[in-house]
DNA sequence: CGCACACTTGAGTAATGTCAAAGAGTGTGG
DNA sequence: CCACACTCTTTGACATTACTCAAGTGTGCG
């Protein structure tokens, strides 16, 4: 197996920066600004922490299944989430990648519609969902910030679709590539090193390709002197805007 | 050209069922309970009245253009809509066709990201974006609306995404036809019989294939005695549970 | 050290796209 | 009212992208 990350413990969450600490685990909460907990005053916050769960799960965990009970929303934390879907013969389409910060809920009714894996260990914040729910009617920011949160997710899909049905395998990389680039400032990394932590597999799963066109795509992309394929797994750009211009089509 | 619609006047709006005649326009809206304003109390509809400016668009008009500032948002009445994106050389994915009762405009933040064209002759309300935004301070219920909206139109995404990456072009027409079929009965038609008012194009770019494709399949489609194609136009669905089975994978 | 797994690379295939042309429906103008 | 022009759709022949199957390479873990 990969296990890259499972073996490692994860450092603790970094103090929230700029602030005094207050109490709670909310309080604490590395990503509360990026999520939709950060719309909560300081001294609301123990109502949030009293329906959230702080959760941890092991890379390759599915912690959510499609056709159980939507009894729960999430809050990733820390760590890489796929949500993907399957169909009844195996063939499998990730619908997103989730990292810190990110929700976890949107688009289910009263079963997912959806499952949830770990890619690499995972921290998250459980909230029971009729919790939730009640919350946000004494908490009406709360609900502006889900509509936000909705609404940039719905952005994400359409563009998601203009990829699966319209672009080139390598557009496609290319496409994956920026947007993951693009995510690394809030997550604290440098834009032009990304660690994918996902397989092959499901970078394939996610773009719409197989395995072996994203490996050859990849190969490709280097042998033009875009990116660079460290030994130790990840890549490096070499040429950010290139790449960006390849994935608009250019 | 075709313009199957643009020559005729759509028929009167139908009466709302069951209610006493009341004042505005609101009131008398046909698929107002399929839509936002349905969680509008009879006695405050003026107020959504007094933000909503019922409009027209005749077939191919473009009446949302991407890149423009967003500041509008609609719920279409009557007719179908095409909702999507370009890429800079001209290809273009469909997000979505939109039917009476639709809520548009979810998605986008300073500027529309996509844009939305008339296939028929189209009639939707038009929303002034922060007067409605403003409104949703008042009428949480309509907020609550709006995020249930926006979720299942995630939840669609993300089916849409499935069949975008993994299906098989028999599989994607299959799934075409029964998700059309499936929501004919909301807008009073029987389920068998689907006018298709939009072009093989445009089913094409919906479903991430070429016009070539599209039509090729719906012959295969036929000569398995699954679908008929009359002569005047639509299709006539003649085994539904079997192209729900192969839009599923079967 | 060797097994497992992930990734890469190669060869051949299949599904879908491209290019081209003919058929069908519709509106227009003579 | 008919003929033409236009567009949409269908069909055919061929090209190409990406998939499938298969083998080889590399890496981590027991």
């Amino acid at each position: 197996m990969k296990e890259k990350y499972a073996g490692s413990p994860l450092p603790p969450a970094r103090p929230r920066l700029g602030s005094m600490p207050a109490a709670g685990p909310c309080a604490a909460c590395a990503v509360r600004m990026l999520s939709v907990c950060g719309v909560i005053q300081e001294n609301d916050l123990h109502r949030l922490a009293a329906i959230a769960k702080a959760q941890e799960a092991e890379a390759h965990h599915t912690f959510v299944t499609a056709g159980d009970p939507a009894a729960f929303l999430f809050n990733i934390t820390e760590g890489v989430v796929k949500v993907y879907r399957l169909l009844s013969d195996g063939r499998q389409q990730i619908t997103g990648f989730l990292f810190g910060g990110d929700f976890l809920g949107l688009g289910a009714d009263d079963t997912y519609a959806f499952s949830a894996e770990a890619v690499t260990r995972v921290r998250y914040c459980r909230f029971e969902r009729g919790a939730l729910m009640r919350l946000l009617v004494e908490f009406p920011r709360m609900e502006q910030r889900l509509l936000g949160i909705a609404s940039s997710e719905l952005a994400a899909a359409q563009e998601q679709m203009v990829l699966l049905g319209r672009k080139t395998a390598r557009e496609k990389l290319a496409t994956f590539l920026t947007m993951l680039s693009r995510r690394m400032p809030s997550l604290g990394n440098p834009r032009d090193r990304l660690d994918l932590p996902m397989s092959r597999a499901d970078i394939a799963d996610y773009l719409g390709l197989t395995t072996e066109t994203v490996s050859r795509t990849f190969t490709q992309l280097r042998g033009e002197g875009l990116i660079e394929l460290p030994k130790g797994g990840g890549v490096r750009l070499r040429r950010e805007s290139a790449l960006a211009e390849i994935g608009e089509g250019g």
